[in-house]
DNA sequence: CTGCACCTTCCCCTATAGTGGAAGGTCAAG
DNA sequence: CTTGACCTTCCACTATAGGGGAAGGTGCAG
């Protein structure tokens, strides 16, 4: 199985294929007499696995290091597990975040909306900031 | 006023100083005779903009663009206000997304701690994933 | 024989907001 | 006269996940 075809059968371009390689997240790939990667079934099933942890917002990092485990001979699931913990800990702060930034926004842009004709002195550049 | 005062008054780094100039928020700097950038107040007074629309989370270039609408003597109101409904767009998609993802992981995460003794068949990598 | 689709490596570019550090100039104090 | 605290420019690097495109090899169809 060729690059393309690979690729093409995991919705991703060969591009993202080699950078994955190229990351380690791919071991180095088989070569076909011609110097093309040739691909086998563990490989796609590999990449089926970076898509589901990408999904769920891991980092490339995160799922090569799952990857490293997997590969020398042991059962990633418990550093899975804490993959899973530490991204939710970090969405929960993310969001909390962005929910107190939209508050921010939200009284300023109220102010403006309220605000017809504001006397915007040049020294502040714009009063409603 | 040299960069380092500025930037002391600013809470800033001089770094970030000569970066603003550099992106076009600051103009170019009037210089001693010493060649160093001697700032005024008004220098200031725009650094204090560029902070408060930060913490309003604008990014330097909506930024830049309201300061280049008072640099042409307009009235930038009209376009703040417009940053601002941008903003307010921008993040409830966003927090819409990361409350989606955060559902996502929660769901794998409930799962992986409800199965204890997971058969990961290797083929799969991981079947929390 | 030539075109076309596919593959290879390599290096640079994207966007964001700066930060780090090198090499060198300036100025007041000791 | 030298030390130290400033300042100058310029280049590279941070993290993220690839994308763009050049220059060249491979293989099959017409």
């Amino acid at each position: 199985m060729r690059i393309g075809e690979a690729a093409a059968a995991m919705g991703m371009t060969t591009k993202t294929l080699r950078f994955y390689e190229h990351r380690g997240l791919l071991p180095t790939a088989h070569r076909a007499s011609n110097g093309y990667r040739d691909y086998g079934g563990e490989t796609v099933a590999r990449l089926d696995f970076i898509r589901r942890s990408r999904v769920a917002g891991l980092t490339l990092a995160q799922i090569g290091d799952i990857l490293q485990v997997r590969d020398a001979g042991g059962t990633p699931c418990a550093h899975v597990r804490d993959a899973l913990a530490r991204q939710l800990t970090g969405l929960d702060r993310q969001i909390t975040e962005l929910v107190a930034l939209r508050a921010t926004v939200a009284e300023y842009y109220d102010a403006a909306a309220a605000a017809d004709s504001v006397s915007c002195d040049s020294e502040r550049i714009c009063s409603l900031l």
